[in-house]
DNA sequence: CGAGTACCCTGTTGGC
DNA sequence: TGCCAACAGGGTACTC
């Protein structure tokens, strides 16, 4: 934070949805003054009133590493600090992208717009919680991965919130007693608290912090990726369900 | 209009 | 052992 980039490489490419060229050139000499998140979108704040959106998809990372390093492939923006570190920005899968803005019209960037209530933010009160829930309708599972609902909540997430709720992938929410409402609401900030906490999920070597360091909520992972494992509480065979081409896994026997 | 699906992309994994 | 198909993921665009 603070740091000036003094020098700004950007790899042209689809992943790149202002000119690469033109980003890069107005990155260069800028200072960061503040770096935000709208669910999943990072805001790098620059002065002079630039904003870089970053979303790293699901195999984004961004790395701040000494200037002889040169971490491998995919690597889709690089920014020389004043202080002689480097920040390099990996993407191998290329889901996620980049966009220069101007301060001014974040809000009305596309890529920004309808991303709802941060769950991890003092406004995700159980009064805004309930009242979103009502006016909704259809399973659970894609009601937590919809941005719109709020955001910042993905695949892995969605099933570990829904285990902690005992509530199944595909339940309705109009089905929820109030009790079940509440326990959901509780456990979105308590999964997501000691998600962060741990530092995230690493599955492998690309998931990291900055400095290349795992998260380790992985180890503490109930359900997502064990299909076919016993679930930690009752020992019944987690199950695999597939639906809108996205997969959840679920206890059948703690999940109603 | 809502639900379902194909696509984007590449590293990893499982099956033959 | 080696090759290739399948799969994973978020978001968007499309079809039914």
């Amino acid at each position: 934070m603070g740091r000036r980039w003094v020098a700004v490489t950007a790899k042209p490419g689809r992943i790149f949805r202002t000119p690469a060229p033109a980003a890069a050139r107005a990155l260069r000499g800028a200072r960061l003054e503040k770096a935000g998140r709208r669910g999943k979108v990072l805001l790098l704040e620059f002065d002079g009133g630039k904003v870089l959106l970053v979303h790293l998809g699901m195999s984004g990372q961004v790395l701040l590493v000494p200037p002889a390093e040169h971490p491998e492939g995919h690597v889709h923006l690089e920014a020389a600090l004043d202080d002689g570190r480097k920040l390099v920005f990996r993407d191998p899968r290329k889901f996620g992208f980049y966009r220069l803005a101007k301060a001014g019209e974040t809000d009305s960037l596309r890529e920004l717009a309808g991303i709802g209530t941060d769950p991890t933010a003092p406004g995700f009160t159980w009064e805004k919680f309930s009242a979103d829930l009502r006016a909704r309708k259809g399973a659970l599972k894609p009601l937590l991965m919809d941005q719109s609902f709020f955001g910042g909540i993905g695949n892995i997430y969605s099933d570990e919130i829904l285990f902690a709720s005992r509530l199944r992938p595909m339940r309705g929410v109009e089905t929820l007693t109030p009790v079940e409402a509440k326990d959901l609401f509780h456990s979105v900030r308590d999964v997501l608290a000691s998600a962060i906490g741990c530092g995230g999920t690493s599955f492998d070597e690309a998931f990291t912090d900055v400095y290349g360091k795992p998260g380790l909520y992985g180890g503490r992972l109930a359900v997502y990726g064990k299909q076919g494992e016993p679930c930690g509480h009752c020992s019944t065979e987690l199950k695999l369900i597939r639906s809108g081409g996205r997969s959840s896994v679920f206890c059948p026997h703690c999940q109603k």
